[in-house]
DNA sequence: GCAACGTATCGACGGCGGGCAATATAGACG
DNA sequence: CGTCTATATTGCCCGCCGTCGATACGTTGC
């Protein structure tokens, strides 16, 4: 592997904290873009979405790579890069036992995806009629 | 344009069923998948990842282009063609103004990348315990 | 040991996509 | 009308990415 990255980065671990503000409460940062963008390049392409789509549907959330493979009309070392690429992004995590490889979705990379699209925080209620929260 | 898709295709618009299962809930169609990426490619990108959140943090979720031109190092057209992505994804509305052009974000886009990300839906519960769908 | 199998890596190729400069379009204003 | 401003389009370049075949690695079982 000639490139940088280092094998297993875990993107979600670095800022637990900044990592849940969703787009719309406050303009996101230049780092904080390039941080989640591997994320989304992940999915961002149908056979990585649906690998990622079975494997969290799979008993456990989690599947083995001869699981995986036959659901595709892609050859066996694609299928291998693709799960490379989730695995790298912080999607994935990859358990070897013995001849297989079984990965299965990090509960972290789902809640940080899932959280960048929640709404707006209801900007610091506090004096806010709770009705409108809640209907508003 | 001498490329295909039509200037505004409102690819939520198509199946508003379907289109809310979430990726864990069972294994996403190679239909949908397809139909899902241009979205997620369209935010898999620093720059455009950064424009979505400038515009949902904006005043109604609105923003205009010469707002959001100047938090970049980018060239003017190079905003309008990640603009007019974004727009083209379904995850932007454009509205012009007179001189101005407005984009705004599509509650609908938003609520279907979050409902995407969600935890597998409790497998058909009505029979289920309450607090198991709950706390489980 | 050797063969068979499951998975990963390598190297190459083709196409897509992000970037820019130049140019076009279209309102606003005088 | 002419000019200025705001935004979009065009054409081009280059790097990245999805895909494959060939091959390497590691484990199981004979």
């Amino acid at each position: 592997m000639s490139k940088s990255t280092a094998p297993v980065e875990l993107p979600l671990a670095d800022d637990p904290v900044t990592c849940c503000v969703p787009l719309a409460g406050e303009p996101i940062s230049t780092e904080r873009a390039v941080a989640v963008v591997p994320m989304l390049k992940a999915i961002a392409d149908p056979a990585r979405l649906r690998l990622l789509s079975l494997v969290l549907s799979h008993e456990g959330q989690e599947a083995c790579v001869c699981d995986l493979t036959p659901a595709f009309d892609l050859s066996q070392p694609t299928i291998s890069h693709h799960l490379k690429v989730l695995h790298e992004s912080g999607l994935l995590d990859r358990e070897k036992q013995g001849t297989w490889v079984y990965y299965q979705a990090r509960p972290e990379a789902m809640e940080a995806l899932a959280g960048l699209f929640a709404p707006a925080p209801a900007a610091a209620p506090a004096a806010t009629d709770v009705e409108e929260v809640l209907h508003g």
